[in-house]
DNA sequence: CGTCATATTGACTTTAGTCAATAGAAGTGG
DNA sequence: CCACTTCTATTGACTAAAGTCAATATGACG
């Protein structure tokens, strides 16, 4: 575990102002505060369990490169993941407030990831008071992210659901700037696809061959590849309005 | 559309005060405030529209009364009922910070609402900073609540989702003290619960049979019934960790 | 009494799950 | 480098859960 005294890496720390000025414009005074953020950097490996279910942590944790994954174990060894983090995002931000976890966090590839203590952004706030707000549009969007998860697995053919996926993660990825030649890194294996669409890992394997039959996707070598966008949002019914990602 | 000068009812507001701390205690000054919020109170019949899909609210709803879920539609007109709100729930308090809505608030029985405007928010925030936190930690509930409906669609039997959506139903309206006899008014069709659960209104039918059968519910004249609560969050892999309702 | 929405039932279809076998791919130790 | 293990991907055959369609029943209400 190696530390940054002065706060997290800058070039993070940028990404995250620019995320958070999608809700708000920040002062300058308060870019410069978040800029001093203190966080311990941790490298995972992929499997690697960033934080447990039921664990009260007093950090909350920003993935800083690589992919994780937040999910829940249910009885019989099933396994429901609900929500998929890139870098940028605020993994668990909500168990600054939310104590226990309901959810375990995973890492799905080789990730970095920076630790904030609560401590600290309870200081944050003290001092900028209007960030708060920011801090609850970032935990409102990650509820509304689950609502249109709810939709897509109660409502949407596991096709239509894996197109879903695929449309929210190129926007996402799109805008962090991790999309190159229509393409972005997606270490997700099949099972886990399943235990996030509530499939199984054969029938996410079939759905994922139709996709491909159809020209919609690449998926190989952890990489997926979206040839024509416009196609695959308009299969899946897709509309990135929820995603917020917009200032 | 009736008006309280001086606030949401006074029974409402200790509901709302009660539920907040849950997660922290809150200061006098705290409560005289939160009562001095202001409300405007309008009824609903079975069936309204509360809220609008992607409408830009500049108040958020607090059920006072009755049933309410919140709802996406989909292509050809499935719907997804994302939530159920029940009296005291702050029905789209997100929406303080998260606009537009992406999901529509519906009347699931008669109901008195109370709008209260987000500038008065906004003023109760700068007054008493703290309490951005409890707002924060309100969301952030509503979230947990997502993803255990998450892991409901996407690893339960229909049985089971309906007997775990029942169990938490049973413990937010017990909490809310709304239990009577073992039962409490629940509004919902077959149809909604379908909506709900990812479901067909058919296999609602049939899957409350069996539930009915096994007894672990009695359900009829929009009243669930659930004699034995501990047989039931059995069934249903219950565990009501998720909604916070320990203060 | 008629209307409309909801609930119930039966017959049948479809989607997705399960089980089992095989094939690849990545990593390990010799 | 190769045998070995392990995890993942793929395929086929079969099963089971849930959906669809259609008919009927029930209940609330004007």
């Amino acid at each position: 575990m190696s530390c940054c005294p002065g706060g997290l890496e800058v070039r993070m720390i940028e990404f995250l102002i620019r995320k958070l000025e999608r809700f708000a414009p920040l002062t300058a005074e308060e870019r410069e505060s978040l800029k001093l953020l203190p966080s311990k950097v941790r490298n995972f490996e992929r499997g690697q369990t960033i934080a447990q279910q039921g664990a009260r942590p007093d950090e909350s944790a920003i993935l800083l490169e690589g992919c994780a994954f937040r999910y829940k174990l249910l009885k019989e060894g099933a396994r429901q993941i609900v929500s998929v983090q890139i870098p940028g995002d605020f993994v668990d931000l909500h168990c600054f407030v939310l104590r226990p976890l309901d959810h375990a966090v995973a890492a799905a590839s080789p990730a970095r990831v920076g630790r904030v203590p609560h401590e600290a952004i309870r200081q944050l706030l003290a001092k900028h008071p209007r960030l708060s707000e920011s801090l609850m549009w970032d935990i409102a969007v990650d509820g509304a992210i689950s609502r249109e998860w709810l939709a897509n697995q109660g409502r949407r053919s596991a096709y239509e659901q894996l197109a879903h996926l695929f449309c929210e993660l190129y926007f996402r990825m799109d805008w962090a700037g991790l999309v190159q030649e229509q393409g972005f890194e997606l270490p997700l294996t099949q099972i886990e696809l399943g235990d996030a669409c509530g499939l199984s890992s054969v029938h996410v394997n079939r759905s994922l061959q139709a996709l491909r039959q159809d020209g919609l996707i690449t998926f190989e070598n952890h990489r997926l590849t979206v040839p024509n966008i416009e196609a695959l949002v308009s299969q899946a019914d897709f509309d990135p309005a929820y995603l917020h990602l917009l200032g």
